[in-house]
DNA sequence: CAGCTAATGTACGAACTGGTACGTTAGTTA
DNA sequence: TAACTAACGTACCAGTTCGTACATTAGCTG
């Protein structure tokens, strides 16, 4: 019990330390882009210095590079837990978009860190091997659906699933990174949580409507 | 004769310096976003200097606001150009959705300024007022084409112009916005030729058959 | 509890960057 | 051609920002 305590008051400790630095990095790149957002500006938004970040990262650059890591990881880790084995082609590939769907309204930050990567013609994303295996597994679990409907006589034979993918992130992608000037061209908020249900039954017709013969 | 020499050789041209900033401008500012875009930079890379984007503009803020304008009167001036009325509503549909794809395809740096002010949350776009208007005279085409193919008992009839402005929208920005995670995640090159054409016929299947009653 | 090291804090510097004061000149006009 | 102004150039400043040298201490270990 003091044991829990001590380690709740500790006041070194470089986990938590490394973690902070990590969330408020992740916002302030979000938010501010890769030169915009500003080292101490993030440490002032920890319980620790600016000093911090070049003793566990080494600098701005490698701090990204950590954020953008950690970014990706969650989200592909949250889409394998998708169990779509059970269901019909149909609502399996449903079911996956709606999954790309809610997690792409739920990590606007992510978002936006693509976006941010993007504006530097992901030079750094090449950096971070790991993520390649990461992303190219989603796309296995939704080939793998695909095949299932046109073994049933469902679907279309001659669609490609990295396409069909591209077709469920875009249209997601789109809704949260483009919010705000489509609000200010066409007084309109995507992300308004009375048109969420529409949105997302929309896409899972768009898909199944393409895919089916 | 001499006259057009006279002209071609000028020392000082207004219109001619306005219009060089701004072409850099548009280049800086899409390439490296507002903050990472460099006054210096700009003014290096015309013939006049520094001076004369405080001179013609006011400030930076001021230039990125005039790029901004300048960059959506373009792109709305040429939708404009697209003449569906002689069309059948699906052929119509299809050659809207065309004219998006092949205009998001050819202003890299129009999308690239999408992205920017999207990150600053569109702040700059409502001191534009005029850009309002420009858009919604886009959407209302896509409007017309609609209720004909609903007349014509060829569309469904719940479906809303603004949404599909926005699936088509989608599909054309995604493609050219995240060219390069998506290269660097699956070694795919969205906007590689070879595959152009696949993608423009993508794009109107997966509109036209939405729509479909 | 002495000693050691990982962890942390402070203060500062060098380079960069937006902006401006001030001087100069091309080209027009009377 | 004299005078005037719009257009342009130079030099510089003040604030910002990334990075680091150096000092300090918490907490473990023997």
């Amino acid at each position: 019990m003091t044991q829990e305590k001590a380690v709740a008051e500790r006041q070194r400790d470089p986990e938590r330390t490394r973690t902070e630095l990590l969330d408020v990095a992740t916002e302030e790149f979000a938010e501010n882009g890769y030169s915009g957002a500003r080292v101490d500006e993030i440490a002032a938004r920890t319980r620790t210095t600016k000093r911090m970040i070049y003793y566990y990262f080494g600098g701005k650059e490698q701090l990204y590079l950590a954020v953008l890591e950690r970014a990706y990881s969650e989200i592909r880790a949250a889409e394998r837990t998708a169990d779509v084995d059970h269901l019909d082609p149909v609502a399996a590939v449903r079911r996956l978009a709606e999954v790309t769907f809610d997690h792409h309204e739920a990590h606007p930050a992510f978002i936006k860190l693509v976006g941010v990567e993007n504006a530097q013609h992901a030079k750094h994303m090449n950096h971070v091997a790991r993520l390649v295996d990461l992303n190219s597994s989603a796309v296995d679990l939704l080939r793998g659906v695909l095949a299932r409907g046109v073994d049933d006589g469902l679907f279309r034979d001659d669609v490609d699933a990295l396409d069909v993918h591209m077709m469920i992130s875009s249209f997601c992608f789109f809704r949260v990174a483009n919010r705000h000037t489509w609000g200010a061209l066409f007084d309109r908020d995507l992300l308004d949580p009375e048109r969420r249900e529409h949105y997302r039954t929309m896409l899972g017709d768009l898909v199944t409507g393409y895919l089916r013969k």
